[in-house]
RNA sequence: GGGCGCGUAGCUCAGUCCGGAAAGAGCGUCGGACUUCUAAUCCGACGGUCGUGGGUUCAAAUCCCAUCGCGCCCGCCA
């Protein structure tokens, strides 16, 4: 309803400046601060004073009067406070605005009928996922439901990198050591957990053989190269053994997030299809290829990228940027637009995909870019290699710890006497540890650098998730109080009068309810996920308040009234529970 | 050295793209509110040279220039 009343707004701004002969280009349209009764406010005042020769505030009562209010669907009223116009909303915003959000798709977006590939994680199978990449599939499938949710057809990528050296050196580790030969057992009883010894052992060994046994070594895991270059069958059978069990770990890890995949796109189906080579011939065809010191590279000067892009190794093989070249181009066949969620570390290799995809004649408006930066601990860099770091499953299993003792510590002192059981404790753990983690992620700018602390990422205070799943347990609650089995999808009449809340709580929880789909289409185009989160903590705040003030089931209650309230209820349930699953984060309907 | 990003209250962050009303939250500290639809809540107090210096503008946390601090990148790795 946000929207439509920030058009009226604008037509009618349009329409006085225009019958007032000032320029209508800067409409000086903007949200007013919190103590302002209105819901848009306008400037543009300020910016007529000098050719209207007045001042401000004259000028802003000039534009006001050319406006006729009653013509206006949703807004009552124009109202001028110095230089500042402001529009009051009408009862029929209101009434629009709960009516509309008693609809449990409330927020979400018309189809768009264009089809969107949100590349995310693609971490390289080599061990367990780890708290440094955590980011990528929390920001990622945030992006992926927000765009879902924002009327695009998304698709959900992993873009494996089965091709490159690391899977090389770790097929040779794999078959060349044995259990007898690793230092330690596994930190954890999966797949991923086994096979990473066998990584990290090859890794050391390269590092301190003799220089024989690392020239052996190093002959072994160049044929493994040459074998995936050529297409050699057997090799690729090699390599998938090793790639396919680390892989189905890692998705075991991410599905508890959780975060789920339409495809898993490995990097040697563009090796096998010929599109690598394909790429490499027309790359070498373009006049900013050159020939230097036995290999192929690509002069970006003109993007203003200083450094050259080499897309053919002296010995004849592809490099990553290569086959992701050729990833990128099966992209934009089968889908409209393509996001890819990735570290800054990838920056300046994402811009060199972008300009050689342009030389090659792709439109790379079709393509944008979400970047976060890592996560680091207090001493250092995460690595998979070295095995420093916290592994993804601890973090989560401690939250769930967490969130356990939190549910057992409350368990004594709750008013209500709905008899948790042992599967909602555990049910409510699981919501609120994991849900604590993603939020504590997903509600922050990508860019900002995140210190990985153990206290901090699991807070359960602060502006954190349990305290905007409250506001949906609560809302259940009392929907359930009344009667409605919300479980089952069972909800109050939409058929209200609108009109009875009309106190300021409940007027300014519809408020905010109202501006749900106007921040969903922003923070969509935006690609920003945290605009939501941001969200959902001001419509905690605004819940809050209207619990406080507006009992809905007491005695004293007006039949009438209370069956408003229930509708507001509903209808904010709706809402959060919508932005809750845009951010991956669930909806407790007890907590 | 060059490129990019970040710098807002003691701490963690919104707000910056698109300049407008007295800079907003949470945590922490201090003081209050449960016989009431769930207190994982709420109310109040304290707390700010928006890194620094210049500029543009009627108006700058927001735009421009410079500068400092921190991070990332600058492989025939991925």
């Amino acid at each position: 309803m946000f929207l439509s009343l920030r058009t009226e707004v604008e037509e009618a701004l349009e329409g006085a400046l225009a019958e007032l002969e000032y320029p209508t280009d800067d409409l000086g349209i903007e949200e007013p601060p919190e103590d302002v009764e209105s819901v848009l406010a306008s400037s543009v005042a300020f910016r007529l004073a000098s050719e209207a020769g007045a001042p401000p505030p004259r000028v802003a009562g000039q534009v006001a009067d050319a406006i006729d209010a009653d013509e206006l669907t949703y807004v009552s009223e124009i109202r001028t406070q110095g230089p500042y116009l402001n529009f009051l909303p009408s009862d029929a915003y209101f009434a629009e605005t709960l009516a509309a959000g008693t609809d449990e798709t409330y927020g979400s977006l018309a189809d768009r009928d264009t089809s969107l590939v949100v590349e995310h994680t693609s971490a390289n199978p080599t061990g367990p996922v780890h708290v440094g990449r955590a980011r990528n599939p929390i920001i990622g499938d945030a992006v992926a439901n927000l765009l879902d949710f924002a009327g695009y057809d998304v698709s959900r990528h992993y873009y494996v990198n089965d091709a490159g050296r690391q899977m090389a050196v770790f097929t040779w580790a794999y078959e060349t050591f044995d259990e007898a030969d690793l230092e330690a057992e596994p930190e954890r009883d999966r797949i991923e957990y086994d096979l990473v010894r066998y990584y990290r052992k090859g890794n050391r060994f390269l590092e301190n053989a003799s220089e024989a046994e690392v020239e052996a070594a190093e002959a072994e895991i160049d044929s493994i190269m040459q074998g995936l270059e050529a297409g050699d069958e057997e090799t690729y059978e090699r390599v998938s053994e090793v790639v396919d069990q680390v892989l189905s770990g890692m998705k075991t890890c991410l599905g508890r997030l959780p975060a789920e995949f339409d495809e898993f796109v490995k990097e040697t189906r563009f090796m096998r299809d010929d599109s690598t080579d394909d790429v490499v011939s027309r790359l070498e065809d373009l006049d900013d290829a050159v020939y230097e010191e036995e290999a192929w590279q690509l002069n970006l000067e003109s993007f203003g990228i200083e450094k050259n892009l080499v897309f053919l190794r002296s010995d004849g093989t592809s490099l990553y940027p290569t086959r992701d070249l050729a990833h990128h181009e099966w992209k934009f066949d089968n889908y409209d637009q393509a996001v890819t969620v990735l570290g800054e570390d990838h920056k300046l290799q994402a811009r060199q995909i972008d300009a050689t995809l342009e030389l090659l004649g792709n439109d790379t408006d079709k393509l944008e870019q979400v970047l976060y930066s890592y996560v680091n601990l207090p001493e250092g860099k995460m690595s998979t290699r070295r095995g420093t770091g916290v592994d993804l499953d601890d973090l989560l299993d401690e939250a769930i710890d967490r969130a356990r003792e939190e549910v057992e510590t409350r368990l004594d002192d709750r008013i209500r006497d709905d008899d948790l059981d042992e599967d909602d404790i555990e049910r409510i753990a699981h919501q609120v540890g994991i849900g604590a983690v993603r939020y504590d992620i997903v509600s922050k700018q990508p860019t900002k650098a995140i210190t990985f602390e153990w206290e901090r990422a699991l807070d359960f205070e602060a502006q954190s998730a349990p305290y905007v799943q409250y506001v949906h347990a609560r809302c259940c609650g009392i929907l359930e109080e009344a009667g409605f089995d919300v479980e089952a999808g069972e909800f109050p009449e939409a058929d209200v009068d609108a009109d009875l809340l009309e106190t300021p709580a409940e007027r300014a929880l519809l408020e905010t309810i109202a501006r749900l789909p106007a921040v969903v289409d922003e923070a969509a185009d935006d690609l920003e996920p945290h605009q939501i989160a941001t969200y959902t903590r001001e419509f905690a705040d605004r819940f809050n308040a209207f619990y406080r003030e507006c009992p809905v089931l007491a005695d004293d209650v007006d039949p009438d009234r209370r069956e408003a309230r229930l509708a507001l209820v509903a209808t904010s349930k709706h809402t959060v529970a919508n932005a809750l699953s845009i951010l991956g984060v669930a909806a407790p309907r007890s907590m």
